[in-house]
DNA sequence: AAGTAACT
DNA sequence: TGCG
């Protein structure tokens, strides 16, 4: 068993609150960067990023895909999750040991144990890509923990209250940060700001973003 | 509905 | 901030 694939493994990860149940890990998934990489490209090359519309019939800014048992899509009917990618009309690609490992370890740090997500989105933001504020709130179980994977170029993620009108805390997150929130925190608006230009080592001109729930 | 626009 |  590897015990230094993620920062914090053995010592005391950099921990911030940012709000009550929601918790920063700084640089936890960092280390493992190269190989998370290598699994979104091998998720992408089996359910391609694809920019999905809302009911509203707006494009989201932000390229999706997604891996394990249920995806997260949207289109002009609604919200919801899907065992198929309506892409390929295949199941979505299996969810990465290296995710469920990531996953269930951040969580763990976080204080949430025993958390096995069965559902990964996969964000891809480039320059001008943005996500406004919204609660999670279209898995069944509302007990388990969202786990928020930033990786590449940093973004302003917001982190507001249980209505939208709740001004939310602005929170900068860089290349292997965790964000994890649960309990009381769970259903709160969340989101993040423009992306803005840059070039990093590993991702070039992107910001990804992985999202681990619990949604059947 | 995870959207934009139009204000202050 | 309010929108629908």
């Amino acid at each position: 068993m590897t015990l230094d694939l993620f920062d914090g493994e053995g010592v005391e990860p950099r921990r911030e609150t940012i709000a009550e149940g929601a918790v920063v890990l700084r640089g936890f998934a960092g280390k493992a960067g190269p190989g998370l990489l290598a699994a979104i490209d091998l998720v992408a090359s089996q359910s391609p990023f694809r920019h999905m519309q809302t009911p509203g019939g707006h494009t989201m800014s932000a390229a999706m895909t997604c891996c394990g048992e249920l995806g997260w899509v949207t289109d002009r009917r609604g919200y919801r999750y899907e065992p198929r990618d309506p892409v390929t009309g295949q199941a979505w690609p299996r969810m990465p040991e290296l995710f469920l490992k990531l996953a269930s370890e951040a969580a763990a740090e976080a204080g949430f144990e025993n958390f096995v997500p069965d559902a990964c989105l996969i964000n891809r933001y480039q320059p001008g890509a943005k996500m406004g504020l919204h609660q999670d709130r279209d898995e069944q179980d509302f007990s388990q923990p969202i786990v928020s994977v930033s990786l590449g170029l940093p973004i302003v993620f917001q982190f507001g209250g249980p209505r939208r009108s709740d001004r939310p805390v602005r929170v900068p997150l860089g290349h292997g940060d965790v964000v994890v929130w649960g309990g009381l925190a769970r259903r709160h608006y969340h989101g993040v700001l423009t992306l803005k230009a840059g070039d990093h080592p590993l991702t070039g001109a992107c910001r990804y973003n992985l999202t681990f729930r619990k949604a059947g």
